[in-house]
RNA sequence: GCCGCGGUGGUGGAAUCGGUAGACACGAAGGACUUAAAAUCCUUUGGCCAGUGAUGGCUGUGCGGGUUCAAGUCCCGCCCGCGGUACCA
């Protein structure tokens, strides 16, 4: 009987979609379990082999919580706005709705050939209008609250007016525009003049995450800094709760911390100082209060507000000079050149303590987003203060006995205070907190946490996003009113922008409100009094991946993102999988998005995704061919890798990128090679043998040409993508299935290895043998206890995401069965159920063959998905005797074998008067005998 | 620089609680079947040494120390690789 993998996976993937047996409904009787995976952008690329092993582990522990009795929400769809079609859109003019939705297709169908239990029914995608009706929604619920912080909670901003209104006499008094401007610094989706990372390549601004030092980190293209006016989310307000939520989610430490790194909480205290010569004082933010006898000059930001308030007219042309440099630098240029910059102001401090007066400095070393965008320097003990103290000779004064700082500064937080006042004689650690105390005390300052975490820019300046239900009257943003919704991404005649600059919506016609009739008009009828112009940004990728995971709850709501009732059933996301590179994005702003429809009682969670595992990377496996260049060479001569290194062709060959389809067990299929590409038509070899002749067609068959490999990013260029589909053509889903697994450990990364995939075809085949003639007879107890084994060992497996170790495990069962030559239902019957979380199709089709000759069929048990998850009887494990490996000064010599549970001190009696211990012990008296029950004995000599 | 993860045969990896290191595969070598090939099956396979042989001995988890009857696993000090992050005061 064949193994015919793709008449078995077709006809169950068929009957699975007729009986629509994935379908998932908002009500049961049974537990609920979610288990969601990072939905993938559809790339024109199709799926490549490294995207489905997340999908594969979370598929795996989906069937398996199904067949265990939960009710479990699996679903799938697409994150389908962003860049990549909009730049094919530019070059090609193809509208991006259409490579979008063609990729989609094509994801679909590579997704569906895999046999996931997806229900289909409950697929979304971010660019559909009934889907970003609800990102739309969520923004003007965020235009219309704000964060209190007595309550470290958002809330309607209707509350903020009215507290206004009861308790401040001005709010009466400002215009309609002015108390709009004043509203603008609470909502937590304001508009405001930011300095953001402008990406003139993509023609829009880019938030943080997405840039990677001074490049975006789509394309790879320059950013530089500009002050514009954007959309921002306030997110930096949910600093504390996003960093206090991490510690009751189940998350790996690494993506907690980068989490905590990126929130950056740092506890410290805001000091006063005066200016020489000036009522108002200026705010500086330290961790280390406690130096303040160490300061010798203060920087400001480039971009701080005092600067135009400390620099004196001697200086002003200097500063003003330095300000300009500093401005027309891009971050890259600053990240690159190291060198210390900077500019007196003119100006001096006083040092609140010593009373001394100290320059005031601006440099670029100062970040004017950080803290107040100004500091105390102490360069004795901050490296970086140091180096600008040595460039502009200022003085250093240590203030930790014993610190040298002759060479570098001291920045370890440890020793004892000297020159420091009444701080002298006590450790740093005490004389920070004496120091807090001190300034809080005498009003000079306060106790102050900050954070890192900046506020998310929500902007975009490109065609291929949602629309901002915002338009704009008297320049102030105002938003549609929710029934409208959702506002549709209009057509534009170019989607590049328009000639004035304007972002491509600019080239929209149908893009203006008719506030009086509810509805998006033509723009020529803006009369600013009743019709207005619509906003012209689009939101940005991570704008309709935050709340995603709601939407599958209830993506066919068009009352609501997700009803109450529905929410209160599935609750948050009980397994999230996917890769760690959306630490700092995706991650934080679905934490915060979450947190912020939590705070408004939309949702019953605080945190969106219980538990989070990070599957690894799937780098490529690429081959190469090596040219000989040598004395002679006629490009046209390729040595095998096995001898490259020989004297006659080391360092005469040049490495070439080889298909790695046409490559199998690093040996290169000779005529594939040959019609790849025109300029390998007349390739010669130097095959494996040392020699060059294949002209006897008899013996070609012998000859081998070796390739040589690397490690690499799985990419086009280096011809080293595998497709799953042709893997599946070749051996089936299920041995894709199996073999992404039994790569190696889920969340290490590692290269695609084709090598080792034809063992786990062969392990499908043989236990497919196994399924022909079943019948139904009592097991034995043989039978029994490689079952139970196995029982035991998957459920562990799962539990713990350990999916590689499964596979041999499911290898030694067949192995054991199959030498007991077992045939029998009961065992058979079981082991298809433990298979079918990971080889569905194949666990049907023999779960089928079991059902057949069984005398309980029953309809609820018609697929295997119906069936019950087996439970170990550990008294079938059970030995009746034990092996205990015999050490001797730790090293094992011979195994002893014995009744299950002889005492410790009858095995050690026992193990005394072997013949091999007298043998090893050679005439000494044993020191010190150690047995350890069921495990272990040594002999200590 | 800082933070995190890792380093085990020719290769991927296993060893889940400190208790027989190398499970299970791949590859390789030899053999069976075959006109031949594919497929399948069997045997061997960390290294070194001794022995015709069964077998025995030594050595071995990046390096150097340590704790322990016993260390891939725990502790201290390094080296290398990968990922993240970076004037964050």
């Amino acid at each position: 009987m064949d193994y015919n993998f793709s008449a078995i996976e077709s006809k169950w993937q068929q009957a699975w979609a007729e009986q629509n047996i994935y379908h998932v409904p908002n009500q049961s009787d049974k537990p609920h379990f979610y288990v969601l995976d990072m939905f993938p952008y559809p790339s024109g690329a199709g799926l490549h082999v490294g995207h489905p092993l997340g999908y594969i582990a979370s598929d795996i522990y989906a069937r398996y919580k199904s067949l265990q009795g939960f009710n479990v929400l699996h679903p799938m769809g697409f994150d389908s706005y962003g860049l990549p079609a909009e730049q094919y859109a530019i070059q090609t003019g193809t509208h991006p709705e259409k490579t979008t939705f063609e990729n989609i297709d094509r994801y679909i169908e590579q997704l569906k050939k895999i046999g996931f239990c997806y229900d289909w029914d409950r697929e979304i995608r971010t660019c559909d209008p009934s889907y970003y009706h609800w990102t739309q929604w969520a923004f003007i619920q965020m235009f219309h609250s704000y964060f209190d912080p007595r309550t470290q909670k958002a809330q309607p901003i209707s509350q903020l007016i009215s507290e206004w209104e009861a308790n401040d006499p001005t709010w009466a008094t400002l215009s309609e525009k002015a108390q709009q401007e004043r509203l603008m610094n609470y909502r937590i989706a304001y508009l405001a003049d930011t300095k953001v990372n402008w990406c003139p390549k993509l023609g829009t601004v880019l938030a943080n995450d997405e840039v990677s030092e001074g490049l975006s980190v789509r394309g790879g293209y320059p950013v530089e800094q500009r002050v514009m006016r954007q959309w921002c989310l306030r997110v930096s307000a949910y600093a504390g709760r996003l960093l206090e939520g991490l510690d009751r989610i189940d998350w790996t430490d690494s993506l907690k911390e980068t989490q905590r790194n990126w929130i950056g909480r740092s506890e410290g205290a805001e000091m006063q100082f005066t200016v020489k010569g000036q009522d108002a004082p200026f705010t500086i933010f330290t961790t280390r209060a406690d130096t303040v006898f160490g300061v010798t000059f203060m920087v400001l930001a480039p971009e701080s507000e005092y600067v135009k308030r400390v620099v004196t007219d001697e200086q002003r042309e200097e500063v003003e000079a330095y300000l300009q440099r500093c401005k027309s630098r891009t971050e890259r240029e600053r990240i690159a050149d190291r060198r210390v910059t900077g500019v007196f102001t003119g100006s001096y401090a006083i040092n609140p303590l010593t009373q001394g007066e100290i320059p005031i400095y601006i440099s670029d070393y100062v970040l004017a987003g950080y803290g107040t965008g100004a500091i105390m320097a102490v360069p004795a003990h901050d490296s970086r203060d140091y180096a600008f103290a040595r460039h502009f000779n200022l003085p250093i004064i240590p203030l930790i006995e014993g610190a040298d700082v002759s060479e570098e500064s001291f920045d370890a937080k440890e020793g004892k205070m000297t020159n420091s006042g009444f701080l002298n004689g006590m450790e740093v650690k005490d004389a920070i907190q004496a120091m807090k105390e001190y300034i809080t005390n005498t009003g000079i300052g306060r106790v102050k946490i900050n954070y890192r975490l900046r506020d998310a820019i929500f902007s975009r300046q490109r065609y291929w996003g949602e629309p901002f239900p915002i338009y704009y009257k008297d320049n102030m943003p105002y938003t549609l009113p929710i029934e409208c919704l959702p506002l549709c991404l209009p057509e534009v005649s170019d989607f590049k922008p328009t000639e004035n600059g304007e972002p491509p919506l600019g080239n929209a016609t149908q893009w203006a409100w008719d506030e009086v009739n509810k509805q998006v008009v033509d723009k020529a009828l803006i009369d600013n009094q009743t019709i207005f112009p619509l906003e012209l940004c689009t939101m940005p990728g991570f704008a309709g991946s935050s709340a995603y995971y709601l939407r599958y709850m209830d993506n066919h709501n068009d009352k609501a993102l997700v009803a109450p009732e529905v929410n209160a059933y599935w609750k948050q996301v009980d397994l999230y999988m996917g890769g760690s590179e959306h630490a700092t994005g995706h991650l934080i702003y679905s934490r915060f998005w979450n947190k912020f429809l939590y705070d408004l009682g939309y949702i019953c969670e605080d945190e969106p995704y219980k538990k989070l595992i990070n599957q690894g990377m799937i780098q490529g496996r690429s081959n190469f061919v090596y040219r000989y260049i040598g004395e002679g060479a006629t490009g046209n001569l390729y040595i095998s890798y096995n001898l490259i290194e020989n004297p006659e062709y080391k360092g005469k060959v040049q490495p070439i990128h080889v298909n790695v389809n046409i490559v199998n067990n690093d040996v290169l299929d000779i005529n594939a090679f040959r019609a790849w590409m025109p300029e390998y038509k007349n390739a010669q070899f130097v095959f494996a043998d040392g020699t060059s002749v294949e002209d006897n067609p008899y013996l070609a068959g012998e000859k081998q040409y070796i390739c040589g490999w690397a490690v690499e990013k799985m990419s086009k260029s280096m011809f080293n993508v595998v497709n799953p589909d042709d893997v599946i053509a070749k051996y089936g889903a299920d041995t894709l299935r199996l073999y992404e697994m039994f790569l190696g450990p889920l969340e290490m990364s590692k290269p695609w290895d084709t090598n080792g995939i034809d063992g786990v075809h062969r392990f499908l085949k043989r236990l497919w043998n196994m399924y022909e003639n079943i019948v139904n007879a009592e097991p034995t107890k043989e039978e029994l206890r490689s079952l139970h084994k196995l029982i035991k060992k998957i459920t562990w497996d799962i539990e713990n995401f350990s999916f590689n170790t499964s596979i041999p495990a499911f290898m030694i069962a067949q192995n054991e069965l199959s030498a007991l030559k077992c045939n029998k239902r009961a065992i058979l019957e079981q082991v298809a159920i433990l298979l079918a979380p990971y080889a569905p199709h194949i666990a049907e089709e023999m779960w089928q063959r079991c059902q057949a000759i069984s005398d309980q069929l029953s309809a609820i048990s018609q697929f295997v998905v119906n069936a019950e998850w087996p439970i170990c009887n550990e008294a079938y494990l059970v030995e009746d005797t034990q092996k205990y490996p015999v050490q001797f000064n730790g090293k094992v010599r011979f195994t002893f074998e014995c009744a299950k549970d002889t005492p410790k001190e009858e095995v050690e009696k026992q193990v005394l008067a072997h013949e091999d211990t007298q043998k090893y012990l050679n005439g000494q008296a044993p020191k010190k005998v150690i047995v350890v029950p069921g495990r272990i004995v040594n002999i200590v000599m």
